[in-house]
DNA sequence: ATCGTAATGTTATAACATTACATTTTTTTA
DNA sequence: TAAAAAAATGTAATGTTATAACATTACGAT
């Protein structure tokens, strides 16, 4: 069974619906837990939203800068571990980058697919990768806690404009 | 088909062989193409198989300057690239580390099996665990271009020790 | 010999992330 | 409700990882 918790970014879709989403999300998320989603949080939250691809720290503390004032690096990683360790986002390694988590319900892994091209990004949630990688890695006896799997490759937007033409 | 490269380090094996072993494939395979494993891309890639676990480019920088007066961050970036390029090397993302290949005849991505317990790796290549990737992307209408796989958990050294009766 | 390219040297800085400690805010509980 | 405890944030400094930019050296080809 395969989730796609986050697809590729639509043309001209509505992101600030997108995002108001994510956050209302992550707010009933928060409340039922009985967690803190501060005021900083939240506009982390909505930083890292900004767009459909991964977002940088420093990119969301300049931004936090414009608005308050006192703004240092601790303060955005803060948020950051926070939002990742209640799943709120992800980190993508392989760019030292966070993007926001399509299905803040459950704290998850994902497999995450970035277009060379456009940069955007999206997540999957599948079963059937993470039993075959455990199932694979077992066989040399290893026991798996998480999976890091980030693919690198031309999105179905960037893949169908014939790039031959121009 | 799954291929183990790289198996995780027997108890009391002779280390220096496994090393000359790495570094005679490196050689030969060079040679092959015409490229040039100079001196210092060889000690690099000598002292990033110095274990059996992925080593960080400022550790290699510092045992460089041991015995290589004017060694900086570039000297040793630009190797670590030269060796990844022809793969000899490969990068482990989700910890900003280096580790020698286990099978450098031909460049390849693979599966990466890091023991949180004893920090060694296992690297695998599986062409199943690929083409699954592959196939789920392609249902999104994403075309694969590399793959970065990393799994953290306890290998089988470590998970046999029995850790309840310390 | 000289020329072109690849490799390396050298200095500086960019980019990413954490430590340590002080202060403020919120929650708990006596 | 006041005091204590815990959580969050402020602030300064520093640690870690990686690249830019430009100079020089080594080496192979003509």
């Amino acid at each position: 069974m395969k989730r796609i918790l986050m697809p590729f970014k639509k043309r001209g879709h509505q992101h600030d619906k997108c995002v108001d989403r994510a956050v209302s999300a992550a707010e009933s998320r928060c409340v039922q837990r009985g967690l803190r989603l501060t005021k900083l949080r939240r506009r982390v939250l909505e930083l890292i939203w900004g767009r459909h691809e991964p977002v940088k720290a420093y990119e969301v503390l300049e931004k936090l800068r414009d608005e308050h004032r006192g703004a240092a690096p601790p303060t955005v990683y803060r948020a950051l571990d926070f939002l990742q360790k209640e799943g709120l986002v992800h980190r993508i390694e392989s760019l030292n980058a966070f993007i926001g988590c399509g299905e803040p319900t459950s704290p998850h892994l994902g497999q995450f697919l970035i277009c060379r091209e456009c940069g955007s990004v999206a997540e999957m949630d599948d079963a059937e990768i993470t039993s075959l990688l455990a199932a694979k890695a077992g066989t040399l006896g290893f026991q798996v806690d998480s999976e890091t799997i980030e693919v690198k490759g031309l999105c179905s937007e960037c893949g169908n404009t014939a790039n031959g033409s121009t």
